[in-house]
Formats: structure tokens, C-alpha cells, sequence
DNA sequence: ATGGTGGCGCGGCCA
């Protein structure tokens, strides 16, 4: 089985890029963030075109996710908690429970967002911590906008303390990770400087200038079937690429 | 240096 997730920022702007990527890659279920699409504007045909289920959880202008799945998608569950912003969407795949996540920005350490993205953490916390347990075979994917790790950071002297490294941010995840989750990632040995988001500005990505911020987390009883963790830069050097790259991972299942 | 680039939507917000 092989599951993906990219930020699209735009799937209105972005529909041909994914279009080709599915189709070049055929992943079993592509989560995706940020596509700036209410739900009666979400271009569902191009997806039945290709034989794919598909549910989203959609606003305008801002945020918005979505799973697209070679099968079934019981279960769906949207926004669990109190929020006007589209940051969750669950479902059931081939018993597989996926709960795809676009983690608030949190813009600057200290700010209203920034606090907004701590009290998000840990109330989407407590609901996977409750869907760990009634299900076993569980993946947290998504853009995490968290580099867990100095390592995911290619400069981490000039980000020391901000927002998306800061010790908080960095403490909720690694709250995750103590409910069972693992980064299936790090269950590999990696080349270093691989990252899944590079600034538009200052030619960030021909410089390799990013973070890893968009993850894979398997549980416990999941992690030790999956095969390989990558991201494909592929479509980031594209013309009009999303700042994100995908991030895919393999299980056997 | 508080810049810079991109999306949305047409001024200012968000990332």
C-alpha cells in the first residue's frame, strides 16, 4: 500500500499537477492540505474519471484537506472539534484508519495563532489518542507545519526558537509520538538535507533551504510493515509548483 | 534590513 500526502496551496491551480502526479505514481491514498476550495467547488469529476474515491472537508480562500483512495472511505469523520477552519478529515480505508491533518501555521512564537496552534495540538491530541483506540492499524498524516528534529531543519542555528522548530511545538508532537506514533521516516537511514518545504522567497529551494514538516506517522502495530519513507522534489521544480513536495511511504499490508 | 514570493481576490490576509 502506498499512501502520500502534499500541501497543494491551491488545488484549483494545482488540479494538472496532481492529475499527472496520480496518474505517474498511482499511490493507494494521496492526503492532501490546503486546497483553498469550498466543498461545492471541489473538482470531483477528474478524480471518478480515474477510478478514485474522494472526500474533503473544504472552506474558502483558506486551508481545506482531502483524501483521494483507490477504495472505499468508510466512516468519514470532519472537524471533530469546535473550529470554523478545515484542518481534519478521517476515514476508513481498506481497515486502515487515515486522519489526514493541516496543523495551523502558528505564524510567530508568542502570537494569537501561534496559541491557537498549541490549544489545536493537543485537543487533536486527545481525539487521536481516542482513535488509537478503536483502531489499531492507524497512519497521522499531513502537513504538521512542526520540524520534529534539528536534523529536519537546514539551518538550525538561524531558526533556533521559531515558530515551526520552537520547544512547545516540538513537545506536542513528541506527546504524539509517546501515544505509540512513529515518524516512518526516521525508521530509515536518510541522506541528510532532505526536506518537504521550501520558502518561495530568496530561492530557497534551489538552495536547499527548507524544513521537513510534512509526515508520515504509523502506529505502533503499523510502523513495523512499512517498507520505505521518501519525498519526491519532482513536482517543486516544476513551473507554478505548491512550496510543499509530496511525501509518500510503502507498507506491506 | 521585518525584506522576499505566491494564492486569493482586488485590499489585505495568510503562509
Amino acid at each position: 500500500m502506498k499512501i502520500a500526502t502534499w500541501n497543494v496551496n491551491s488545488l484549483r491551480v494545482r488540479l494538472p499537477q496532481v492529475l499527472d502526479w496520480l496518474d505517474e505514481h498511482q499511490p493507494d491514498i494521496l492526503a492532501l492540505q490546503e486546497i483553498k476550495l469550498d466543498d461545492p467547488s471541489f473538482p470531483i469529476q477528474p478524480f471518478l474519471d480515474r477510478h478514485y474515491h474522494v472526500s474533503y472537508s473544504g472552506q474558502k480562500t483558506y486551508n481545506g484537506v482531502a483524501l483521494i483512495s483507490c477504495k472505499p472511505q468508510l466512516d468519514i469523520k470532519r472537524e471533530p472539534i469546535v473550529d470554523p477552519q478545515r484542518r481534519f478529515l478521517a476515514a476508513t480505508i481498506s481497515g486502515v484508519r487515515i486522519i489526514n491533518l493541516y496543523v495551523p501555521n502558528g505564524q510567530s512564537v508568542g502570537s494569537d495563532k501561534y496559541a491557537y496552534k498549541l490549544d489545536w495540538l493537543k485537543q487533536i491530541g486527545d481525539i487521536i489518542k481516542n482513535e488509537l483506540q478503536k483502531y489499531n492499524q492507524l497512519i497521522v498524516l499531513g502537513d504538521f507545519n512542526i520540524a520534529p528534529d534539528d536534523r529536519d531543519v537546514h539551518d538550525p542555528a538561524a531558526w533556533a526558537g521559531s515558530v515551526l522548530v520552537s520547544e512547545p511545538e516540538r513537545a506536542a508532537l513528541r506527546h504524539w509520538f509517546d501515544l505509540g506514533l512513529v515518524d516512518v521516516f526516521r525508521r530509515f537511514d536518510q541522506p541528510e538535507g532532505i526536506f518537504s518545504w521550501w520558502d518561495y522567497r530568496m530561492a530557497a529551494f534551489v538552495r536547499n533551504r527548507g524544513l521537513r514538516i510534512d509526515l508520515i506517522l504509523a502506529s505502533a502495530s503499523l510502523a513495523p510493515h512499512c517498507q520505505r519513507c521518501w519525498v519526491d522534489i519532482t513536482p517543486r521544480k516544476s513551473e507554478r509548483p505548491s512550496d510543499h513536495a509530496p511525501v509518500l511511504a510503502s507498507f506491506r499490508i
